[in-house]
DNA sequence: AAAAAAGTGTTATAATATAACATATCAGTT
DNA sequence: AACTGATATGTTATATTATAACACTTTTTT
């Protein structure tokens, strides 16, 4: 079992290749106008690709910025949790393995008797190259 | 210094008093609809207030739904930095503290050599209550 | 090949949020 | 009490983000 390895249909592969070379998040009417030369004339063919590819856990959105980014991670199993250190200075963003943070989220929860099953949760900061330019 | 007891206008208070005994977060448009007849005829007019009542932490947005609620915390001083913990069952949200949150994203930001300064935290899952209905 | 599932292209429109500008109100000073 | 600066208001228009609906195509499974 596990993630299948998903085989990506153009449009798919268009949309994940832009993320994936990009150095910050990017936004769906973004990506609508660096892919037209490719095909792609309609928000509606960005925002299938992006549905189905955080469905698959191959882009993650960054929800308090409207933005999409691609996994960096082997075999993300973040489709649904995802974690974020965003830079205020720069607008990098670094993603957060999950593993320590659900257990830690899922105790917290527990306090309130809350039954945790996903989170995102989104840091706002200073990154380590801005914090050197200083 | 510190938080000084801010003084509301009317639509301030309109809002803030909509939200405070909503159940649920509210969206800026069912917020508009709601207090039509009270004289706030256009979107404008509830974003400005949401965008007081957010800065003085009187009012939460929650990102990934793009909703609105009352801070129940005396003197919030999580005008910027708020964990949530929203029920997929009923949309009920509880408001976290942030004291030991934020001390916590703290240490887990210096790992990646990142400055924390704020965060959004939305835990999704089920609340005590509809746990029980099971 | 037939049926089922998933994806496409397209037009239109819904939902969320802000720009710009003229006017009004309020708080603190002289 | 008038003057000033900051803040809020009302209004129209528009930008930004996202989805509905529908006819058609491709891929996968049977």
């Amino acid at each position: 079992m596990g993630l299948a390895v998903e085989k990506l249909t153009n449009n798919q592969q268009t949309v994940l290749e832009l993320l994936e070379k990009s150095k910050e998040p990017l936004k769906a009417y973004a990506i609508l106008f660096d892919i037209q030369k490719k095909g792609i004339k309609a928000p509606l063919q960005v925002y299938r690709a992006l549905d189905k590819l955080i469905e698959i856990g191959k882009v993650h959105k960054i929800e308090s910025k409207n933005s999409y980014i691609a996994c960096k991670h082997k075999n993300c199993d973040s489709s649904t949790s995802t974690s974020f250190l965003i830079c205020e200075t720069c607008d990098q963003v670094t993603e957060l393995k999950k593993n320590n943070l659900s257990a830690y989220f899922t105790k917290q929860s527990e306090q309130a008797n809350f039954k945790y099953a996903k989170h995102n949760l989104e840091i706002y900061g200073t990154c380590k190259n801005c914090k050197k330019k200083h």
